[in-house]
RNA sequence: GCCCGCGUGGUGGAAUGGUAGACACAGAGGACUUAAAAUCCUUAGGCCGUAUAGGCCGUGCCGGUUCGAGUCCGGCCGCGGGUACCA
């Protein structure tokens, strides 16, 4: 072979790896084990180039640690369960299961040629009974915990085709298919406790060494907990079974600012009054239009309606405030009532503003004047001048208002202080046919009953039909039938199958185990659990990782986790995603007149505009957006596999920029990366032309070892941008050198082992030829000697006033008297002196000298 | 709306509070070649300048802290992610 051949070298290489089984994972207590995992893909239907980067970094890390001493565990599995498959299965007949298991097998198969260090024993999907019944087994140990149960929570409600749509089906406030303005509407669902968790989750943060700060902020501000006050107003000629109203609030200090109470359409009152008056039962209909996100309702205008009732303030019973139904208050957070200050709170301004309702300041700025055209809404942390308070300092802080406030309304038997969180229990029920059943009975005779675990799993179905919207399993003939498990007697079961994220709450547990008859395996968990690091997209931050850090405490409170695992990620690092311009047809909607979205590959540039290559049709371009499937700005690696090879891809999604930093895809540079791995190549391949001995040996054994510490200390901070430029010059230092070919094997060997992580086949080539000992895959990670890193010499910019001017370069460990004789010697700080003496003289030694005039 | 990020040459980006632009892409010029491909070399933030002299400006915008700010603080602007049923 004369030259650089991926396509040869490429499958060769992972045939040896293969049949030396070097990437399977087994318990071996004599080791150090290392578990590393990224985020499983959901099978799309092909890989996109994001997926390529996830696993490659994934991949550099796995290496790495192998190279270094560990027993790794790198596992791949497939998120499988989900809407996608339901859609397709609509759009295109066929069953969810076949469209899943298809593309399952398509991104096999586009993974594989990556040569991806991983344990391909492991593998498994969501959507395979053999998992999901595991997973039915921990909801009934769960179950009995009492860690679920059911009630009431709100869903989107398409009023045309009679069915609960997803967050993402309701587009401007409308059915996706239907194009019907959406409702919300109360169903009885399924819950997960995390609330019980939510002191825990929120403390143990401060335990999450390596996790990235933002995730950790998000977090907290997630679980959102708070001190507040909760007391109620008595209502001025009561309604029947209604004498008070309870409210929640974090600002008591602004009860003397407060102008009217507002209470949700689901609250108990409204619906009490709606019962009566048409017109009231007329407003909350409208306040139940639109969808559930807390996007759309903050969004949304607001609106209220006087109910004719009053409250009395609790400081002054001749103090009567309005009571109105507003359409931004949740029954789900707090009371589902609430007090408005507008002086103190944007929101309430603007609604007061709309109702011509009083705005009473409270409080004023320390220093200045109030600007009464907006609320005044300082940091809790500044200090204000109380000019209507009851409590504490006339000038204090926001924190220190409330917490008197709190303190004089519990002395004086207005309510008392709680607290309260944010965090809201998980609902994990989801009426659709493509997730994991809930394993459960409904029986007449002893209601909710769970089944019994020897017939678990409760599997889905295959005979159904996607024709009609709605949930198949509500339609299938036979498949609710069933006994109860308790009583015996004819009883039906669960339809609601489980969120998505249940399946993605525990698979890097049972990774540890992937095809045991329990959950987990007590001695598998024990020697690989915690996953060391997490690697996984920062979209995951909140949701995925929250629900993983719940179950995982769940899973130890049923049996399933050790102690050890409540927190079950060492370390986290968000990879920034791929983004994509998404290409929107401008002249053309689809026959349900929604927007049709182009892929790049069909999309030409002309004159700066872009067209539709097919029909030439006019494309709105919109910038840089996260690739998704539904917009079609997916970026397929395939064909850069294809045309140079694995490692160029390899090298090339690691190159350039920061793995945190999402990045535009563009095309350019995968030529370039392959020319540059060509030209590694021919270096080892023509080392044997070196002369035997030459200038510069000490040089670059120098540089060899540079290069060591460089590219190290670049994969251990998840730099693989400045690695891969660490290794752009160590190969121009090579290219360069004049040394014998001792030196430059020794330089290339060490080349080869430093690129392993990254070109895994390039680098097993390369040591092959360059005479390396077995496979460089499991050759230990070459250390840097320290005597060879030390330099005698540093250059010293030398800054007059803050601009460098010149520089001089001294020993390194001159004294620092000695480099203000030089620098005052300087030509340049002499010329700027002009016989004066410098103001001040700072020498920071091997970095800088900066003089003052 | 709210929470969290990000913003540096034509482009991707580098830079423990210490020489801004490493390393690369695209570009320009050159060598080799009958020619091309491949390869190698040189060059490059902007402005002024005959300039490898010298000077000024420069990390989204405005201000602050510091001997020194891309980096820290405050306020804006723009973009991205999340917002509990997309995964």
């Amino acid at each position: 072979m004369s030259r650089y051949a991926p396509s040869e070298i490429e499958p060769k290489w992972q045939s040896a790896w293969n049949e030396a089984e070097v990437f399977l994972a087994k318990r071996d207590e004599s080791k150090p084990k290392y578990y590393v995992l990224e985020m499983f893909p959901y099978p799309s239907g092909r890989i996109h180039i994001g997926h390529v980067r996830n696993y490659t970094m994934g991949d550099v890390v796995a290496r790495f640690k192998s190279s270094t001493g560990h027993n790794v565990l790198h596992p791949m599995g497939w998120d499988a369960f989900g809407m996608p498959a339901e859609n397709a299965a609509m759009a295109s007949g066929g069953h969810p299961g076949t469209w899943t298991y298809q593309n399952i097998d398509t991104m096999r198969d586009q993974m594989k040629p990556l040569g991806l260090s991983i344990d391909w024993t492991r593998e498994f999907a969501t959507c395979d009974p053999e998992y999901y019944g595991q997973q039915q087994a921990m909801f009934i140990d769960m179950l009995d915990k009492g860690l679920v149960y059911r009630k009431n929570a709100t869903v989107n409600w398409d009023p045309v085709d009679m069915t609960v749509l997803a967050n993402e089906q309701v587009i401007d406030g409308c059915g996706w298919r239907s194009g019907a303005p959406v409702e919300r509407r109360e169903l009885t669902q399924w819950f997960f406790k995390i609330s019980d968790f939510s002191e825990d989750l929120l403390e143990a943060i401060d335990g999450l060494d390596n996790w990235p700060e933002k995730v950790k902020t998000m977090q907290r501000n997630w679980i959102g907990k708070s001190r507040g006050l909760q007391f109620a107003f008595s209502i001025v000629d009561a309604p029947a079974h209604h004498d008070r109203i309870e409210v929640y609030t974090t600002r008591p200090d602004t009860l003397m600012g407060a102008s009217f109470v507002g209470i949700s359409a689901d609250h108990p009152l409204a619906k009490e009054l709606a019962a009566e008056n048409p017109e009231i039962a007329a407003f909350c209909e409208e306040c139940r239009k639109g969808g559930t996100t807390e996007e759309a309702i903050e969004k949304a205008e607001k609106l209220g309606m006087n109910t004719g009732l009053t409250v009395r303030h609790p400081f002054d019973t001749s103090w009567e405030l309005p009571v109105y139904i507003a359409n931004f208050i949740l029954m789900d957070y707090g009371t589902g009532a609430i007090f408005g200050c507008p002086a103190h709170d944007q929101r309430d301004f603007d609604f007061a503003t709309k109702y011509g309702l009083p705005i009473n300041y409270v409080f004023e700025p320390a220093d200045g004047a109030l600007n009464d055209k907006e609320a005044f809404v300082p940091l809790k942390s500044e200090k204000v001048n109380y000019i209507r308070g009851f409590a504490g300092e006339e000038v204090q802080t926001g924190e220190e208002g409330v917490n008197s406030a709190v303190d004089f309304c519990e002395a004086n038997g207005v309510g008392h202080g709680v607290t309260k969180f944010r965090l809201r229990d998980w609902g994990l029920s989801r009426q659709r046919y493509w997730g994991c059943p809930i394993p459960v009975v409904h029986c007449e005779a002893c209601g909710v009953v769970p089944e019994k675990k020897e017939n678990l799993p409760v599997r889905l179905p295959d005979d159904v039909t996607f024709d009609k919207p709605g949930n198949p399993l509500d339609r299938h003939p036979t498949w609710r039938d069933c006994t109860c498990p308790k009583c015996g007697a004819p009883a039906k079961r669960e339809t609601d199958t489980m969120d998505t994220f249940v399946d993605s709450s525990w698979y890097y547990a049972r990774f540890t185990a992937p095809h045991a008859t329990t959950p987990t395996v007590k001695e598998d968990a024990e020697y690989w659990m915690n996953v060391d690091q997490y690697i996984g997209g920062i979209e995951h931050a909140i949701l995925h990782l929250l629900y993983s850090r719940f179950f995982a405490r769940a899973m130890n409170e049923t049996g399933h986790l050790p102690d050890k695992s409540r927190e079950p990620f060492n370390a986290l690092f968000t990879q920034g995603m791929v983004t994509h311009a998404i290409y929107e047809n401008a002249e053309r909607k689809n026959e349900n007149g929604r927007t049709i979205y182009h892929y790049p590959d069909e999309v030409e540039e002309r004159d700066g505009d872009v067209f539709v290559k097919a029909t030439g049709e006019r494309i709105k371009v919109i910038p840089s957006a996260k690739m998704s499937k539904s917009k079609n700005n997916v970026v397929d690696p395939v064909a850069i596999i294809q045309q140079y090879g694995a490692d160029t891809a390899r090298w090339f999604v690691l190159s350039d920029s920061p793995p945190e930093r999402d990045v535009e895809w563009t095309a350019s540079g995968a030529e370039a990366a392959s020319k540059h791995l060509a030209r590694v190549w021919r270096l080892a391949a023509e080392v044997g032309n070196a002369p035997e001995t030459g200038k510069g040996d000490e040089e670059l054994l120098r540089a060899t070892h540079k290069a060591m510490f460089e590219v190290t200390q670049g994969i251990e901070s998840f730099g693989f941008n400045t690695s891969i430029a660490k290794l752009y010059g160590f190969t121009n230092t090579i290219s360069k050198s004049q040394a014998g070919r001792e030196a430059k094997r020794f330089a290339l060997k060490t080349m080869a082992q430093l690129m392993s992580p990254m070109t895994p086949h390039l680098a097993e080539e390369m040591w092959s030829m360059l005479g390396g000992e077995g496979l460089v895959a499991q050759a230990p990670w070459p250390v840097p000697d320290e005597a060879m890193l030390v330099e005698d010499t540093v250059t010293l910019p030398i800054q007059i006033n803050g601009k460098r001017r010149d520089e001089i370069s001294v020993p390194k460990d001159m004294p620092k008297e000695e480099v203000e004789k030089l620098v005052l010697e300087n030509d340049a700080v002499k010329k700027a002196l002009d016989g004066g003496s410098p103001k001040k003289l700072i020498v920071v030694p091997g970095r800088i000298v900066n003089v003052v005039i």
